[in-house]
DNA sequence: GGTTGGCGCTTTCGAAAAGTGAGCGCATGC
DNA sequence: GCATGCGCTCACTTTTCGAAAGCGCCAACC
């Protein structure tokens, strides 16, 4: 964290005396970056992106799950928010390519950090999961 | 559907590479703890932990804009997936606490490393977003 | 001593977001 | 011709989120 600031986290968003950037503040930009990074389907693009340029039916085959509209809207927000490079290539038959740039590189290298850390820690993770539901009584 | 990666299904060898947790596929355990972290409120809930154990309506105050339900909700998965702890203390008034477990902080330290990077290129992220909507005409 | 207020949630009820399926223009394969 | 794949976009349904209120408990104020 760059900034321990638990007194000016909740003044007004406005960029207005030292340009701190506090994710725990609402309107921060580093906040909407976070939320495109982590939303539902932002973490497994990134990270799906990371080995190369991919295509976006091969990148949706690769992301269990995800459905084309979110797909291509995660695109558009990373694209947006200068993680992503969108490249329309016009030959025949067109196709279009998605990579990283180099914030993108820097965020998916974080990202696969903390895939490692989940993916190591599966059993910690169940038993957990199983040991709260036996306290709480139901698994639904 | 607690563990179907696709790719290693099949085999049967020894504790090497035979569990590989796979994120990309849904129903995998990662991904699930996976969301629990990267769920909206995930990854501030868990960033604002990372200083020590702090009570509930403390941590509520620090993320901006989270409600008290997603606050809850949120600690609950978190508590689930064995990231972070619950104590009670019976004294009078009796009050909440929550921390991180191991795997907590281990997931903390990555987290920290993702918001310092985004926080740091909140110029870049702007001029990005600048770039893209000048470029399409805007997205209203 | 009655009211207020904070604590840590849970419930309720719209609103927003995610998911589903269809369609579209184009090009290739059968 | 007809079907299929590509990279989306457009309605429509379902799931989730968020603001507000409630709840039981107790401390503090008037």
């Amino acid at each position: 964290m760059t900034t321990d600031s638990p007194a000016v986290a909740q003044t007004d968003p406005g960029p207005t005396d030292a340009m701190i950037a506090d994710v725990f503040s609402r309107g921060c930009t580093s906040r909407q970056a976070l939320e495109a990074v982590t939303g539902r389907w932002g973490v497994l693009t990134v990270a799906g992106l990371r080995d190369g340029a991919v295509r976006f039916n091969a990148l949706r085959r690769r992301i269990d799950g995800v459905s084309e509209k979110m797909l291509a809207q995660t695109l558009q927000t990373l694209e947006r928010d200068g993680m992503v490079v969108r490249e329309v290539r016009t030959s025949i038959p067109p196709h279009v390519e998605y990579s990283l740039t180099g914030l993108g590189h820097r965020v998916a290298d974080r990202l696969v950090g903390l895939l490692d850390v989940l993916e190591g820690s599966v059993d910690e993770v169940t038993a957990a999961q199983q040991r709260y539901d036996a306290t709480r009584g139901q698994a639904s």
